[in-house]
DNA sequence: GACCGGAATGTGAACGTACACAAGCAACGA
DNA sequence: TCGTTGCTTGTGTACGTTCACATTCCGGTC
């Protein structure tokens, strides 16, 4: 009950214990070259006695360099940023780095900016950004961000800075999917208007339809949420005068067709649905969902990769992973006009 | 293309311009009382001006305090972890407090161990555990961690430093549920056995069926996965010998389901489902599934609470939250024996 | 008008590490 | 034998900040 404040070991009693100097331990630690054997083993001994461990802060504050990489993450809990970040903890690991998360209360300018800010203030040397708004990514460009950043977005909207699934591509697979079975009605439940990746999908729809001189609709703007589907659903539904759905994401898919069965409609029989990102479930949806898979793992690794070769002096091309139509049961062909 | 290594603006430059010295700067910093107003103003201007950000790794140097909160995670990127952890990051934002992420890449001791030294290493002040497995609460209890620390785990097993929603409470909730509606023949699908909430879980279904004079059956260990619901659930369905299933959360639950059609069981007709969680898309599952909910974001703002209440000396009362159950569709009454 | 006390500001450390440079030591060839 | 070389180790200093202490300033009081 008296822990009387007992400074921690450092780098000197380390050394004292050892026998060596100070720096003989600092080289130990960084493995720098020329050490002999029987001297490092000595370091390492007196470091295991006394239970050092190097100090972050004074070595960051003489290095200028943290061995950080910052997040920037919206507030929600998808699937699939969840999965990246998951990915980008163990890449950074395996390269030394750690990471830091920052999450944007609102998806206004001063919250933006104060979350660039305190990763900035926290000394990040790179950082990554899954919050997909658009103004987002004007933000981070408007604050001229020092340090190497990248985006889990869509290429042709974040520039050159970004990493990420092909969401146009994977627009037109899943609209090209249900063309491919014959339909020609098809409608699009999108994501947010403010999203990049909601946008990216749309054209990818709106592309496909226009390949496939398909009546074009306007797409219902949505917020991703499984809520939203349904309710949306249970309103576009009350004219029924189309035979395919292409929902922004899995989520919306499921909403949908929650919405379809309460309004007496079969899936697939009456109407066929795709999603978007196949997150686990999809494949226990009733009936399971056709979809269009994102490797998040794959990106989340691919944007640590590129980030730590542009910190090492080197250029990195950032390019794009192509996504995968995942076929399933809740798509077929249209019923037949009686 | 010339950056030249340019030195970022420290205290010195400021307390220059300002024309006080640097410990004024400073104390305009850490907002020290007898300043006055005029040359506070003055040096924030000053700040403004030159674009000066404190350097984080020279104050926790000499103040040995990182503010920084250390958050431990597993690998997966479940909904309910997930959604504490933005909940941490926010609670602890709000108090002047960072977050730092690492997850343990396995289930064995010395991942365990990896982890907690990285967090130590970056002196974190106080450290969240979501990592659910018993071993992982075995390893910390082990390696006698020096900051505060609490596991949003069940009490029970995590001792006095856990935070959770009573599981066991969650558990007997939706069994007597079933119990209630006239289910004499309940299955649980558990979640691993090295996990913490599926063995409260566990603990509560079997209290409830004791309780209730009830058969009690040996639970399936699954892995939360909707997938190995779903297989389970095939094998399960063969013999038909229960009328309702209690599985370990709404993942599970959802695969189940996805047998029970499959095998041509109607849900609830034939076969009654409660899931645990209450993730966004349990309402809209075929058909909308009864489950228990969690309250995921307020496990993690308590727990950043009771951290900072111990942090700043207090003694800190680390209690649980009641789970709720949500009655939806999937239960109902058993078919009436023909 | 000198003195006093509190408010406001300034000066010298110290935190723990890595870098630049210097110095010791052995082995080697001339 | 000695200078040279390369490996190994040691000494001073800087990083940017806060803390403890010292000093100055100012208005009020006797």
């Amino acid at each position: 009950m008296e822990p009387e404040k007992v400074r921690a070991p450092n780098i000197r009693d380390v050394a004292r214990l050892a026998g060596v100097s100070y720096q003989t331990v600092s080289r130990v630690l960084n493995e720098h070259a020329s050490i002999r054997e029987s001297t490092k083993q000595r370091v390492l001994d007196a470091i295991d006695e006394i239970g050092y461990r190097p100090n972050q802060a004074a070595r960051a504050l003489v290095t200028s360099r943290s061995r950080t990489i910052g997040v920037l993450t919206a507030q929600n809990a998808d699937y699939g940023p969840t999965t990246s970040v998951t990915a980008i903890e163990h890449a950074a690991r395996d390269a030394g780095y750690r990471i830091t998360i920052t999450s944007i209360a609102s998806n206004e300018y001063p919250s933006i900016k104060a979350a660039l800010d305190q990763l900035q203030m926290q000394a990040v040397e790179a950082i990554v950004v899954i919050a997909p708004q658009v103004r987002v990514l004007e933000a981070i460009r408007e604050l001229d961000i020092t340090v190497p950043y990248i985006t889990l977005q869509n290429a042709d909207l974040g520039g050159d800075r970004s990493m990420s699934v092909d969401q146009v591509a994977g627009g037109r697979l899943a609209t090209q999917h249900l063309i491919d079975l014959g339909h020609t009605e098809i409608m699009h439940l999108s994501g947010p208007q403010d999203w990049i990746e909601a946008e990216a999908r749309m054209q990818g729809y709106l592309d496909a339809l226009s390949d496939g001189d398909l009546r074009t609709r306007a797409p219902i703007l949505g917020d991703w949420s499984a809520h939203f589907g349904y309710y949306a659903g249970l309103e576009l539904l009350r004219f029924r005068d189309f035979t395919a759905m292409f929902a922004g994401n899995d989520q919306m898919a499921l909403g949908f067709i929650h919405a379809c069965w309460d309004s007496g409609l079969s899936v697939p029989g009456d109407m066929s649905v795709v999603g978007f990102d196949d997150i686990p479930e999809a494949a226990h949806f009733y009936p399971p969902l056709t979809t269009v898979r994102q490797n998040f793992p794959e990106i989340g690794r691919r944007a640590v990769s590129l980030l730590l070769t542009e910190l090492q002096g080197g250029t990195a091309t950032h390019d794009q992973i192509m996504p995968e139509l995942v076929v399933r049961r809740s798509t077929t062909a249209p019923p037949r006009r009686s």
